[in-house]
DNA sequence: GTGATCACG
DNA sequence: ACGTACGTGATCACC
């Protein structure tokens, strides 16, 4: 009779023990054993052990001999390597070792790992764990099977059930199958439809169901692709029979008895860890049963028990809703491998969805109404991880979620470069396992962090601004996908011409975007100046091509096809992947990403839009307001400058600043010891590489790179200006000072960014974090302040019942649209909460723009 | 997945 | 002596 708690892990041995094998250097023991691979193999099945407590355990091997695939396909794995020697003795020590552990090996002729999991996984009835680093074994996920992946390192991991899956590809477990079949596989060499990649095949199995699917609708597939996968449709249907794991492999010698977990290990094992040198295992008294030496009675962490109730009827989750609603109690929402809740942290509830409409359980929109009363109702805390991301998956429902508390903000505030990309990494982190009760437990122990450190008025500042961030993902940036499309053929008819054009110059045909081919062509075969620089070859960066310009007329042909490639795949088509039917892109906006507090943008990065060329800033074109609006568009002038002026009293800074002089021109008079009006263009460009290279953290090194001038004369110019701005260099010093006694420095609003890096014994990373304690505090206050300026511009606007909305933020500039009629009114407010967010010993002044497009303004 | 390159502030 | 500007994200080639 199996019991609730019965759990399998199967673990894909060859999978762990390769990732173990490239994620840590090189391990030897003093007698020149490799041991890596083991180490980090020994170091995952620990972690399954110890947080998922399994009752039982199998790990699964490949044997040698050819298997059933490459009978119907000969080529298959044909293009993978041999087993490095370092790596290939590595598997006969964890065999032995993990025979000493107990546990039970599993392999058969002919059959990969992947089979013998996927036969014991769907076998053997149990609740089941799939340990693996290989995305293949999503197929085998079910109400009862979810998989553990690892990703990079050995202790990052993800977790995926069907919801997890549902949630990341928008497939059900089968459907991983048919995806393969079209995609294929590059590291089995399983050929798929050629020209399919990721993104295609996601679409055409989103949209058709299944590989037959696909062919049964083929007639309204059009183009190249459709002819491709007319000519491949065998390719695709042998694909189909490689990428499925057979869950009927013969496994006579595989009875659960003989398949315990056996752990924590007998206290013999620690004589086979000091042999293999595995002494931060030993130390783990946990992991042993003999618990160590004397075992100090009370573990650093209580034991929590946590009680999972299964919600699989409507009735049952309303009944929760309202007793919620009668508690009024803060609750946790988990979004991730499973939709679950808590209100009490010793107990769970985790809602059934039917992802196939044929399963039992609810549909997620219907659990989702059940809910709303609840995650509308302002008077209860909602806890979850990311609070922008709920409320875009919520809206898809027609739910709102009013109250929320921000885990991945409250942690961001406290301390940056906590894993950020999931619940689960951060659960991880402190050492948890996933679930909605783990969440509710961390909102109060990260409640009392942000009391500890003072953090709550920083983190208030963030939560009010992914309200605002939210409302300008929703509103979107409107782009002309027809001058988009003139674009592209316009780029693309210049690309072949300079394709071939550089062809015949070089007098070979090569692939232009590879730098290592192009440094071959130029270097080796026409034997122009190489300044072999990068790790894998020769550099062909633009700085180094442009010296190489008068040496071969290939060079300026290079560098132009570099302008125009970029411009071609990054803007104009990776928009155009990118935008809805009707031209509107929403960028997502990353806040808990950077050191230093400033967001970014991502799918699309809408921060990166060319302007310093006028070539590039034509694409700024396109970005234009909606029928009937304008775009204002208002930028900070020189915040980070006017920053380093306030916190510096630097008098000469201050006095320009408040005066409206042209600063990089004052400089320059100082450094060239010149009047003003002698000043020439070449010397204020000069003078502003300086100043700029002040808020980085100057170095002679870095300011001559930038000039494109000598070392010493890029020095002479530093030393003058620190001369002439003396308190900017204490200014400098005391940030430094600073950071080394507390171990973190500051902004404004008291964000805090550790720098353990100026405690390294290497002077490089020493002086890496001895520029960026220069640089975060006026980087960093920079972004508090546009923040600040974000959340009153948004305020504003609602309060004067104007229709104008904030839709982009690019570190100093912010950009609205706003009916025409709101034109004055709605730039009046940009401009004034902008220059108002704070108040400095000098003005922060925002230039304001006005157009129909982005460019105009 | 990682490195090279290049777009932005 | 040693390696350098600060902070990001997208694309491509290649392992």
């Amino acid at each position: 009779m199996m019991s609730k708690n019965d759990l399998l892990v199967l673990i894909d041995g060859n999978s762990l023990l390769n990732r173990a094998y490239y994620a840590l250097p090189p391990l030897v023991t003093k007698t020149g054993a490799h041991t890596g691979a083991v180490y980090g193999f020994c170091t995952m099945l620990v972690k399954a052990l110890t947080e998922l407590k399994p009752s039982h355990l199998i790990v699964t091997f490949d044997l040698a001999a050819p298997t059933f695939r490459k009978q119907l396909y000969p080529d298959y794995k044909a293009q993978r390597k041999k087993m490095p020697d370092e790596l290939a003795s590595q598997l006969p020590v964890l065999k032995k070792l993990l025979g000493d552990m107990k546990f039970k090996i599993a392999e058969r002729e002919s059959f990969e790992a992947d089979d013998v999991i996927g036969t014991l996984a769907k076998s053997m009835g149990m609740k089941s764990v799939i340990v693996t680093g290989d995305r293949d074994a999503f197929q085998l996920i079910d109400d009862r099977i979810s998989v553990w992946l690892t990703r990079r390192g050995v202790t990052d991991i993800a977790v995926y059930g069907e919801a997890a899956l549902f949630a990341e590809y928008g497939l059900k477990p089968s459907q991983i199958v048919d995806l393969k079949s079209l995609m294929g596989d590059a590291s089995d060499n399983i050929p798929g439809v050629s020209g399919v990649g990721e993104k295609t095949a996601l679409s055409l199995i989103q949209k058709y169901g299944s590989l037959d699917g696909v062919y049964a609708h083929v007639g309204e597939i059009g183009g190249k692709l459709r002819e491709r996968l007319d000519a491949e449709r065998g390719e695709a249907y042998l694909s189909y029979r490689l990428a499925t794991i057979k869950t009927d492999v013969e496994l006579g010698d595989c009875a659960l008895p003989d398949c315990s977990a056996n752990f924590p290990f007998a206290s013999a094992l620690r004589e086979r860890f000091r042999e293999l040198e595995f002494s931060s295992l030993i130390k783990r008294d946990a992991l042993f049963t003999d618990g160590g030496a004397p075992e100090p009675p009370a573990p650093k962490k209580e034991t929590i028990q946590v009680s999972v109730t299964m919600l699989e009827k409507p009735e049952e989750l309303r009944a929760i809703a309202d007793l919620i609603l009668n508690l009024g109690a803060d609750t946790a929402f988990w979004f991730g491998e499973d939709f679950g809740f808590a209100f009490d942290p010793n107990v769970e509830y985790k809602v059934k969805l039917n992802y196939d409409l044929l399963s039992t359980g609810l549909d997620l929109a219907e659990a989702l109404q059940i809910l709303r009363p609840v995650l509308e109702n302002p008077d209860i805390v909602k806890t979850v991880f990311c609070l922008k991301d709920a409320r875009h998956m919520l809206a898809g429902y027609g739910a709102a979620l009013e109250n929320g508390f921000d885990l991945q903000l409250a942690q961001y505030v406290i301390e940056y470069g906590v894993p950020h990309d999931g619940a689960e990494a951060l659960l991880a982190h402190y050492g948890e396992t996933p679930g909605a009760a783990r969440l509710l437990r961390l909102k109060t122990s990260l409640q009392n962090s942000l009391a500890a450190g003072n953090f709550g008025d920083l983190y208030a500042m963030e939560l009010k601004l992914s309200g605002v961030l939210f409302d300008m993902e929703v509103q979107g940036f409107q782009i002309d996908l027809a001058a988009l499309d003139d674009l592209s053929g316009k780029y693309l008819s210049e690309i072949n011409r300079l394709t071939e054009k550089i062809y015949e110059l070089a007098g070979q045909r090569f692939n232009l975007n590879s730098p290592k081919q192009l440094g071959e062509v130029l270097f080796d075969k026409l034997k122009l100046t190489a300044q072999g620089k990068t790790k894998s070859g020769y550099s062909t960066a633009a700085d180094v091509l442009a010296e190489l310009e008068n040496e071969h007329p290939v060079v300026e042909q290079i560098l132009r096809y570099r302008i125009v490639f970029k411009l071609y795949s990054t803007y104009v088509e990776g928009l155009k992947r990118v935008a809805d039917r009707q031209g509107v892109v929403r960028t997502s906006f990353k806040q808990a990403v950077t050191s230093t507090g400033r967001l970014s943008s991502a799918e699309p990065n809408l921060q990166n839009i060319p302007v310093r060329t006028d070539e590039g800033r034509e694409l700024r074109r396109l970005f234009r307001a909606r029928p009937g609006n304008i775009l204002l568009a208002a930028d900070y002038s020189q915040i980070e400058l006017r920053l380093l002026a306030h916190f510096s009293n630097e008098p000469r800074l201050i006095e320009a600043y408040r005066h409206g002089a042209d600063i990089h021109k004052e400089t320059a008079a100082k450094i060239f010891n010149v009047k003003l009006d002698s000043v020439t263009v070449e010397m204020r460009r000069a003078a502003k590489a300086v100043n700029f290279g002040v808020i980085y953290g100057i170095s002679g090194f870095g300011l001559a790179q930038g000039l494109s001038i000598g070392r010493k004369k890029a020095q002479a110019y530093i030393d003058t200006y620190f001369e002439t701005y003396p308190k900017v260099r204490e200014y400098m010093d005391a940030n430094v000072t600073y950071a080394k006694k507390h171990g973190y420095i500051t902004t404004f609003t008291g964000r805090i960014r550790r720098i353990p890096e100026l405690n390294s014994p290497r002077a490089a990373v020493r002086n890496f974090g001895e520029r960026a304690a220069m640089n975060m505090p006026l980087q960093g206050s920079a972004a508090d302040l546009i923040k600040i300026a974000m959340i009153n511009v948004h305020k504003a606007y609602r309060d004067a019942g104007l229709q104008a909305r904030l839709i982009l933020q690019v570190h100093d500039e912010l950009i609205v649209e706003a009916p025409e009629a709101e034109r004055d009114a709605a730039a009046e407010i940009l401009k004034r909460e902008m220059e108002t967010a704070a108040l400095f010993n000098v003005p922060m002044t925002a230039d304001l723009g006005i157009g129909k497009t982005w460019y105009d303004c």
